[in-house]
DNA sequence: TTGTAGGCGTTATCAA
DNA sequence: TTGATAACGCCTACAA
């Protein structure tokens, strides 16, 4: 009852009268054994507790059955979310996740990457596109599968959303309601491109329709529900407030409801306000929020897949783009010119 | 240029006209090597490009750098924090997260932890305790630092929060309001201490002040918004309706609000709600939410940390309990009796 | 269908 | 301070 040592595969080799090979192989391609010897095999590897070490698998192997995943951070619902369809899907086909944050800093997804390529993943899936050199030579020279996901680029695979549609949904919804003056909270643009992308489809819309956004009705603020309140206030302390503003991403959208109503501001008697993403939030909001459909889950699974097809060989350098879609809901209504 | 090997220690080695064990050294231990010697062998693993292999490396020092996790899902505030948490925290020590989730599955729980111990991890954090005897005796086998956050359990080390206590201080700050009729509304049950432990010590105030929660006063529902707003239309369509409903998470909290505003039922007026659980939404609701405080972050900060204690050695199962408080906002007011 | 034997790339134990 | 060399536990041609 002392130190047993962990059994291992010539432990399960001796006990079913066997070579090692014939237990790699019991385990990995039954197909190949005869009925008798796998079933042998199977008993002693029971009897005798055997788990195989993931480890030597790995070396010997070449493969760990790890996907990595680098997200801007855990917390939040969007990115929790997709890892969450990741994992599961991953999990169905014995993969397990890796993660990584990276907090919106390029060096320390630069340095993630490093270290998960090191650590040895079968497959690495990151979030946007327009990275550094050093970052996409690492991928490139590593030699795994990689998955882009929301934007895509032409050298890897990925699952995307067209950013700048939703921006322009967003503010085309607003247009068609007659808004003119259309301000918008969106996340620091630096190194997010899913933000740069949908501010540059909101502006694309207003400019067709004759109409600008300018710099000063574009407040810049972290993606937090604090920063939707905050770039909400900036907005309508302008000397010529916004009559619609859009967020950048649903918790924007929120707090600017919140905000408006704090200060005894109508939504969207006063001010109309439309969001991106359509988190479960959205819906139960007072009044409920209209918003650009994401299917983030979606994304998720798709990435996963993208990842398994590609280590079958199959997949190649494949780009999926998700459809999104506007959800009208009640945060958002006709201008209506004050007097 | 074509397919060029990837360069190894001993290639490093041959460049640099040393041994293996030299560079080795070089990676792990540069004291014990002559600066001169370090020197060369820095500039030919430079030179080379050279990356050692997490997986080689694995397999002789039995050590991954890796520290799984264990979450009922991804999808949740909550768990995405103290994830973050402690990825942020782990990441400083060069560790990197393997996340699994469960689906508040036991089996699928168990399954995991076969997995990930498999596959080798130098630590493992699950969240809550009472798992069943096959799960802990995989634990127990392993050999690996466990850390239980949540709830604790005599076997492991434990990052926890007095669950039950956080119910009481809900109730108990209702009792004093003088309410007397106080649902609730908590997440399924079976194999969630957390949930379980709200609802008791919500129980054990009631009793103190001689009252009580009968079950027709508590529905289970799954961890949404949904499901907030699903039990709270339950408990309002009772004969006799609760005054003050409890939420076992803020989520629940929430979705009580909105399902009663939207039933043109005034918060606090009519229904006082109070949460457990103090996330970013509760503090930006109208009303803002009154509700349980949990050191979230810390709980992830503190499971890495107890973790990196006790593969240094130190540590052992040693026991953090981390406290908690309410946090009164404006969701919940003194009861009324109607006319 | 099964066995033999040579890696996989490091670490770690002894010596020198 | 450095060098041989044996593990680490499994996989996988190749052979039988």
């Amino acid at each position: 009852m002392s130190v047993r040592h962990k059994t291992r595969l010539v432990d399960v080799a001796r006990d079913a009268g066997v070579s090692p090979a014939t237990v790699s192989r019991a385990m990995a391609q039954p197909d190949l054994l005869a009925a008798g010897t796998l079933q042998r095999v199977h008993e002693s590897a029971r009897k005798l507790g055997y788990r195989p070490d993931g480890m030597a698998r790995a070396l010997a192997s070449g493969r760990t059955m790890t996907i990595g995943a680098i997200v801007p951070t855990l917390d939040s619902t969007i990115f929790a979310r997709v890892l969450q369809a990741m994992q599961s899907t991953l999990a169905r086909e014995g993969y397990q996740l890796l993660v990584a944050s990276h907090e919106m800093n390029p060096e320390a997804e630069t340095e993630a990457i490093r270290t998960l390529l090191a650590r040895g993943v079968d497959g690495l899936m990151l979030v946007g596109a327009g990275r550094a050199k050093e970052a996409k030579n690492l991928l490139l020279a590593a030699g795994v599968p990689v998955v882009l996901t929301w934007c895509g680029e032409a050298d890897f695979a990925a699952v995307t959303v067209d950013n700048e549609r939703a921006g322009a949904f967003a503010a085309q919804h607003l247009i068609d309601l007659g808004h003119q003056r259309i301000g918008m909270v969106v996340g620091h643009l630096p190194f997010n491109d899913r933000q740069a992308g949908r501010l540059a489809g909101a502006r694309r819309a207003l400019g067709r329709a004759g109409l600008s956004m300018p710099d000063w009705l574009v407040s810049q603020q972290g993606l937090t529900l604090a920063g939707g309140r905050n770039g909400c206030a900036a907005l309508l302390e302008l000397a010529v407030a916004p009559t619609a503003i859009i967020g950048g991403i649903d918790l924007f959208a929120i707090g600017c409801i919140q905000e408006a109503q704090s200060r005894g501001l109508a939504v969207p008697g006063g001010l109309s306000v439309v969001g991106i993403d359509n988190i479960d939030m959205s819906a139960h909001m007072m009044p409920p929020l209209t918003t650009v459909h994401i299917p983030t889950a979606q994304i998720g699974q798709t990435a996963a897949k993208t990842i398994i097809a590609q280590i079958a060989g199959s997949g190649g350098r494949a780009h999926v783009d998700l459809p999104i879609e506007l959800v009208v809901r009640r945060s958002a209504s006709p201008f209506a010119p004050p007097g």
